[in-house]
DNA sequence: ACCTTGCATCGACGGATATCGATACAAGCC
DNA sequence: GGCTTGTATCGATATCCGTCGATGCAAGGT
């Protein structure tokens, strides 16, 4: 799994703003396998509440896992494999302190999503691919 | 990266106001089966490939799928599946017309997730719920 | 009418996933 | 040391999901 700190291996300008958009540039095949596995983890109902919980707690920190687990209907391993699943999404990070372990939000990683669901203003079509929108008067070989 | 435009209608300041937003308080549970509804039909590199290709082609308008069949390894069946499922997420609309279909963006839906993930940018506690952050005094009942 | 082409649907199959109970591990307390 | 509590991991299982080939349907061309 890539972790989103230094290097970033997407050769499609990472930092100077053209192309991380969903909207704008199809993704390499790799790249769209880690947003893929962001999404994913996001597509759960479970997961998505305990995220919004933990996102959203008034203190601005951290949430312990003993007040997530009893607002939910299913068992406590599942919470525990639902926050993992989280975690290795890099959703959120987790730190023990004494018995009990508190989670606290990522903010790089929802701020990456919500970036390339957001569309481009204006007519910037810099990046785009050669996909034509004629009528389709070609015929592509297909499977 | 914050996005602090001039003259831009921020996401932020959605329509409906106060609380639809993921990070910021917890969505009812139906409202988070919809969610995840949405989030899971992103979490395959397939259909986040064929969303984008949709999204992002020059004209701005739509794309024939006989363009983006032949862009997969997979059979023509599995693109025709994944477009059914992007279609029942909201994510995309279809319309045929001759002999081909054409699928487009529904931005509203993209619009709404990129805004459901955005922090709220400063100290807006408005909407939280009542949990505390207390280092965990309590002993909450567990299943 | 017949054939061809583009796309959707069907049925099947293998792998992934959500869930559970049981259990292991970590940390504090007696 | 042993007990208790909070959390993670382990197997097992039922269901879901991605993929395929086969087939059906729509539309245009001959």
């Amino acid at each position: 799994m890539s972790n989103q700190r230094s290097g970033e291996p997407d050769p499609r300008a990472a930092a100077d703003g053209c192309c991380p958009r969903l909207l704008s540039s199809p993704p390499e095949e790799a790249e769209a396998v880690e947003y893929a596995r962001v999404f994913k983890a996001l597509g759960d109902p479970v997961r998505l509440r305990l995220l919004s919980m933990i996102a959203s707690h008034n203190g601005g920190g951290e949430v312990c896992v003993c007040h997530l687990t009893p607002a939910f209907d299913v068992s406590q391993p599942t919470i525990s494999h639902h926050l993992k699943l989280l975690r290795e999404a890099g959703l959120i990070a987790s730190e023990r302190r004494g018995t009990w372990v508190y989670y606290r939000l990522l903010p790089e990683t929802t701020d990456r999503l919500a970036s390339i669901l957001t569309r481009i203003p204006s007519g910037d079509t810099a990046c785009n691919d050669g996909a034509d929108s004629a009528p389709c008067t070609d015929h592509p070989a297909q499977t």
